[in-house]
DNA sequence: AACAGCTAACTAAGCGCTTGCTTACCTTGC
DNA sequence: GCAAGGTAAGCAAGCGCTTAGTTAGCTGTT
């Protein structure tokens, strides 16, 4: 075959065309992800990718302008590849499994960019917040609708929604490469689980 | 009665004998849990408390040893916490509902404290990292063992302590007071969650 | 009662350095 | 010859932290 099939896996950046301005965002999700927004300076990016800190700006107006691009951009990813997970998939428990596998894989695959979108909310100025917000309630309320169906205690969906999430969410923090399980593994084994949380 | 029964409670603070340098630190942990570490100046935590940023350096060495002190304390807190939570109960069952009813609801209670010392410790330096991993550890490794006697399976123990302590972690990144459920109520429900967990 | 002597606590001013960002200029491929 | 994409140098502002000096309260002696 002429493509393989892992290329035809949605990219993360395909909304930044190749070219500089997604070699910014990479390196800087890199070191935003491993050291905090406020702690990277934009000599770190640039010289992770031997540019000068001006050729930042010549693709980007501001740091706080970067942030928020990479925010958009992560948002967007896991709330389409959340809603790609269910696609064609009738059974509620199904989809359910399939949705938790994926999201928390996710956030394993691509942590240190999961970091940036999820412990640095507070970094966004106010107008940028304002439009994240808006993506993570879509998927907030995504979720919530999936797990509706296998919660039997209306008045628990809420706090059990949070729940869910909070434990795919929190990959994100502890999440080493190497060292921890693999992210098909952790999916599989996160999906069984809130699968017990929300019958229980 | 002369003293009431809720200053028996153990303080937070209670290493710090009250006086400026308690006042300084609980100010630090307001100022740091809202805008992080870095992006917190010197002269934010002394505006808060009416004082010079030079009073700070009395006290204090340094910005950086200011974290410390309070991420040995939060650290400290949670565990000797957790570990009263469990004293003179014998059963198994029970010992982890109290165990995870205190562990959450202390999230979400002290929640800009416990952000710190959750999501900062990329700001600590190496030796004091290292210092504070030690706790974490005692932390961890108590969970997993009172995790040990509701989980069949051994092999998953190690992957579902780490997901039973996600759960209650993470309420430090959501929390916020007015709106979110009572801790004591969050912690029961949690404690619930928790067991379906284990049991599943 | 008066007062020197000491200490803990604090401030005003500012130093040296780093930060995000700008400017003026250079290079390369069409 | 002209965009597009880059750099070297550096500016104004803000940073952690220091210095020199002030203030309030306690203590022991007369």
């Amino acid at each position: 075959m002429e493509t393989s099939e892992t290329t035809a896996i949605s990219d993360l950046w395909e909304m930044l065309q190749q070219g500089p301005r997604r070699t910014l965002a990479q390196a800087a999700v890199d070191e935003f992800g491993k050291r905090g927004f406020h702690a990277t300076t934009t000599r770190h990016i640039a010289e992770r990718i031997g540019m000068s800190p001006a050729a930042l700006y010549i693709h980007y107006p501001s740091k706080a302008d970067l942030l928020f691009t990479i925010a958009k951009i992560g948002h967007e990813a896991v709330l389409n590849e959340s809603l790609a997970a269910v696609e064609g998939i009738s059974d509620h428990h199904e989809r359910v499994l399939s949705f938790v596998r994926t999201f928390t894989a996710w956030h394993a695959v691509n942590h240190l960019l999961a970091r940036v979108i999820q412990y640095e909310l507070h970094s966004l100025q106010p107008d940028h917040l304002k439009e994240i917000a808006a993506i993570r309630r879509r998927t907030a309320d995504f979720a919530a609708e999936e797990f509706r169906h296998l919660v039997s205690d209306t008045s628990k969906l809420r706090m059990r929604t949070v729940a869910c999430l909070s434990l795919s969410i929190d990959v994100a923090r502890w999440y080493v490469p190497g060292k921890s399980p693999a992210p098909e593994e952790l999916g599989a084994e996160y999906a069984q689980l809130v699968i017990a949380m929300l019958r229980s």
